[in-house]
DNA sequence: TGTACATCAGTGAACGCGCGTTCACTGATGTAC
DNA sequence: TGTACATCAGTGAACGCGCGTTCACTGATGTAC
C-alpha cells in the first residue's frame, strides 16, 4: 500500500515532470518548516534539508525565499479558497446565520492555509511589498462586507461605530482570534476551543456587537 | 531658551553622567528607528547612527539588540504605566463605564509605549524568550478581567462564550486594533479614528458583545 | 595648586561568522542521424 | 535499434556580502602625592 503509493511519486517519467516534483516538494517542506520555525525564521537551506534536496537546487525553482512565498500565495489563489470568502450567499448581518458563515469560512480559510498566512504576517512586517499584499487581502475582505452591515442599520439597529471602524473591529478580532488559536503555541494553562466553539464565540461577539441584540 | 536646554544636557560633568547620557541616547534613539523601521529592520548601526555615537560605542552599555529592547521593557515596568492597567477602580463589567474605563487605560498605555510594544510584537516573532515575555504580559493583563466578568453573569447576562475565550476575544480585539491604528502605517484610503472615537467603538463592541445589551 | 599616572567612555577600522548564492561538475534524459 | 552528442535537473563545495562584534587607540576625567 504505502509501497505502491510511493511508487507512483519516486519514478518520475521525464524531466519535466522531474523538476515539477522538486518544485512542489520544496514548497510543501517551506509550509512544514515555516509551520514548525516560522518565516522570518527558516533558512533557504532548512527548506531544501526538509525537502531532501541539495542547497543549490533551490535556486532552479525559485530566486529567493520571497519568490516562494510569492508562489504559496499564488497557490492559494489559484485553489479558490481566498475567493470563496468573498461569493457571499448570507449577506444579512441582522441575522446571526450570516455573521456566523462568514465567520466559519474565515475561519476554515485560516486553518486551511495556516502556514502561509503565518509567513505572510511575519513577511509583511519586514517588508514593505508583502505588508501591502497582506493589507490589500485585508481590504478585499472588508470590502465585501460593506454592504452586509446595511442591512443591520436598515432593521433599525445601531452600529458600534462608523461602518468603516466596525469592519474594521470585526476583521481585527477575527484575523487575530484565529492567529492565536491556529498558528502561535498555545500558552501553557490554556485550552484551545474546538472549531465550533470558537465560530460560535466569535459570532456571538459580533453579532452582539454589530447589532446590540442579545444572542 | 533651546539654547540654554540643549547646554544643560551637552556639558556632562563627570563620566557617569556622561555614560548614563549616551545610554539614554542610544535607548531614545533606538525608539526612534523602531518605530521608523521596526525592530526587526534596525541594525545596531541604525541606532548608533541615530545617536550620533560610533558603532563600537553600543557595546559599552548593551551586549545585543535584545538586552536593549529588554532595558527598554524595564524602563515601561518602571515606569509604572503596566501595571496602572492593573489596579482596577472600576470593575463592574455590566456597567460600561468600566469597560471604558479599561479600554482607554490599554489605548493609552500602548499609545504612550508604541515603538516598544511593537519592538515586542516583533522580536517575539523571532524569538521564544520574548514570545513568553509577551504571553505573559497578555496573561497579566487578562487575569486581571477574570473577576469582572463574574459581575455580568451576577447581573443575569450571558457571556458569549467561557469567561476565557471571551477574554480572549477582548484582548485580541483591543491588542490589534491598538496596533493598527497606532503602529503600522494606515493603510491607503483609510481615515484614522481620534483616540475618542476609538475608545468609544471599542467599548461599545466590548460591552455588547460581553452583556447582549444595547449600548 | 600642580604634576604624573590610572582609569575609562568613546571611536571606527578591521575582523570573522552565518548564510544566501554561485558554479563547475555529474549523471541521467532527450534528440539527431 | 544503436551510437554520439546535447540538454538539463540536481549537487555541494566554495565564494562573498552584510552586519554584528572586537580591540587597539585617543583624549578627557579621576586620583595620588
Amino acid at each position: 500500500m504505502t509501497l505502491l503509493a510511493s511508487r507512483v511519486k519516486e519514478v518520475p517519467v521525464n524531466r519535466k515532470e522531474m523538476a515539477a516534483e522538486t518544485e512542489a516538494a520544496l514548497k510543501a517542506a517551506a509550509r512544514r518548516v515555516f509551520a514548525r520555525k516560522g518565516y522570518l525564521n527558516t533558512k533557504i537551506t532548512d527548506i531544501t534539508a526538509e525537502a531532501g534536496r541539495a542547497a543549490g537546487s533551490f535556486y532552479n525553482h525559485f530566486a529567493s525565499k520571497e519568490e516562494l512565498l510569492e508562489a504559496l500565495l499564488g497557490d492559494i489563489a489559484a485553489s479558490g479558497d481566498e475567493s470563496a470568502l468573498s461569493e457571499s450567499h448570507l449577506s444579512d448581518f441582522s441575522d446571526p446565520a450570516a455573521v456566523r458563515w462568514h465567520v466559519a469560512q474565515y475561519w476554515d480559510f485560516y486553518k486551511e492555509h495556516a502556514s502561509t498566512m503565518q509567513a505572510l504576517h511575519q513577511a509583511a512586517m519586514v517588508n514593505d511589498a508583502f505588508a501591502r499584499t497582506l493589507a490589500s487581502f485585508g481590504a478585499t475582505q472588508s470590502a465585501d462586507l460593506n454592504g452586509h452591515l446595511a442591512h443591520v442599520t436598515a432593521a433599525g439597529m445601531r452600529l458600534p461605530a462608523s461602518t468603516e471602524l466596525s469592519i474594521s473591529m470585526m476583521y481585527q478580532l477575527v484575523d487575530s482570534f484565529a492567529q492565536m488559536w491556529l498558528l502561535d503555541p498555545v500558552p501553557a494553562g490554556w485550552t484551545p476551543p474546538t472549531d465550533d466553539e470558537a465560530i460560535e464565540a466569535l459570532t456571538r461577539f459580533v453579532y452582539r456587537g454589530f447589532t446590540g441584540r442579545d444572542y
